[in-house]
DNA sequence: ATTGCCGATCAATCATAGTT
DNA sequence: GAACTATGATTGATCGGCAA
C-alpha cells in the first residue's frame, strides 16, 4: 500500500522547446463557470458532452476530462472533510494560540458567485 | 483584475500556523525518513492524531516540505539536524533491516 | 490494446501569518 | 508600517495501477 514517487523525472528531460503545454493552464472564470455548471448537472462525462463544452470552452477534451476528475476528487475530499470535524475541532487548538473563533466551515461552499 | 477576486473566495485567506506540537510531530516524521518522506495513509492518520490537524493537511504539509526541501535542502539543513538527532530511525538505504523504535498501530 | 478513473503527488501560485 | 520570508492551501497536470 505504497509508493515510491520518486518517479522517473516528471515530463523533464525533454529536448523539445515546445511552446503549448508543459505549463499550468489558467482557466478563465467564465471556463471555470461552465465547467462548474456542468459539474453539478453530471458529474461524469460522456464523451459527446465532452467535446462539447471542450469546443465551447476553447479547451483540449483531455483538459475537460482532467478537471472533471480533479473536480470528483475534490468533492471527495469535502465530503470526507465535513464528516469528521469533531476531531480535528477538538485538538486544533493545542497550545499555540487562542486568540481565534472555532472556524468549522468547510473551504469554499459555494463559489459559484458571480464575478464583478 | 477585479475578475481575479474570485482566488479571494479561496479558503487559503484565513490560514492558521499549525501548533509547535504538530509541527514537531510532522518533522520528526519527515526527517525520519528522509529517504522516503511518504507516510502510507495509516501513517497519516496516526500523524494527523498527534499533531492535532486533519488528514489532509498532513498530506498538504508532506507536499509542500518535499518540495520545498528539494528545492532548497541547506535552508533546511540546521532544522534537519535536530530532528535526525531526536528520531534515528533513518533508513537511508533501501536495505530491508530490521526496525525498531517504530510506533504504527497495526502490526 | 485502448481508454477513463482513482489515488497520490508534483509544481507553481495565491494569500496570509510571522519576521525583520 | 512597509518589505521580506515562511507556510498552509489550491489546482492543472503527471504517474502508476486497475477496471471496463
Amino acid at each position: 500500500v505504497k509508493r515510491n514517487p520518486p518517479k522517473t523525472g516528471k515530463t523533464s528531460e525533454f529536448g523539445l522547446l515546445g511552446q503549448p503545454n508543459a505549463i499550468r493552464t489558467n482557466f478563465s472564470t467564465k471556463q471555470l463557470t461552465e465547467l462548474e455548471k456542468e459539474f453539478h448537472f453530471n458529474k461524469y462525462l460522456t464523451r459527446a458532452r465532452r467535446v462539447e463544452i471542450a469546443a465551447t470552452l476553447e479547451l483540449n477534451e483531455t483538459q475537460v476530462k482532467i478537471w472533471f476528475q480533479n473536480r470528483r476528487m475534490k468533492q471527495k475530499k469535502r465530503e470526507k472533510e465535513g464528516l469528521a470535524p469533531a476531531a480535528a475541532c477538538r485538538a486544533a487548538k493545542e497550545a499555540a494560540e487562542a486568540s481565534d473563533q472555532s472556524n468549522c466551515t468547510s473551504p469554499e461552499a459555494s463559489p459559484s458567485s458571480g464575478s464583478s | 483584475v477585479m475578475i481575479l477576486r474570485s482566488r479571494f473566495l479561496d479558503a487559503r485567506r484565513k490560514r492558521r500556523n499549525f501548533s509547535k506540537q504538530a509541527t514537531e510531530v510532522l518533522n520528526e516524521y519527515f526527517y525520519s525518513h528522509l529517504s522516503n518522506p511518504y507516510p502510507s495513509e495509516e501513517a497519516k492518520e496516526e500523524l494527523a492524531k498527534k499533531g492535532g490537524i486533519t488528514v489532509s493537511q498532513v498530506s498538504n504539509w508532506f507536499g509542500n516540505k518535499r518540495i520545498r526541501y528539494k528545492k532548497n535542502m541547506g535552508k533546511f539543513q540546521e532544522e534537519a539536524n535536530i530532528y535526525a538527532a531526536k528520531t534515528a530511525v533513518d533508513a537511508t538505504s533501501v536495505v530491508a533491516q530490521g526496525n525498531q523504535g517504530n510506533s504504527p498501530s497495526t502490526p
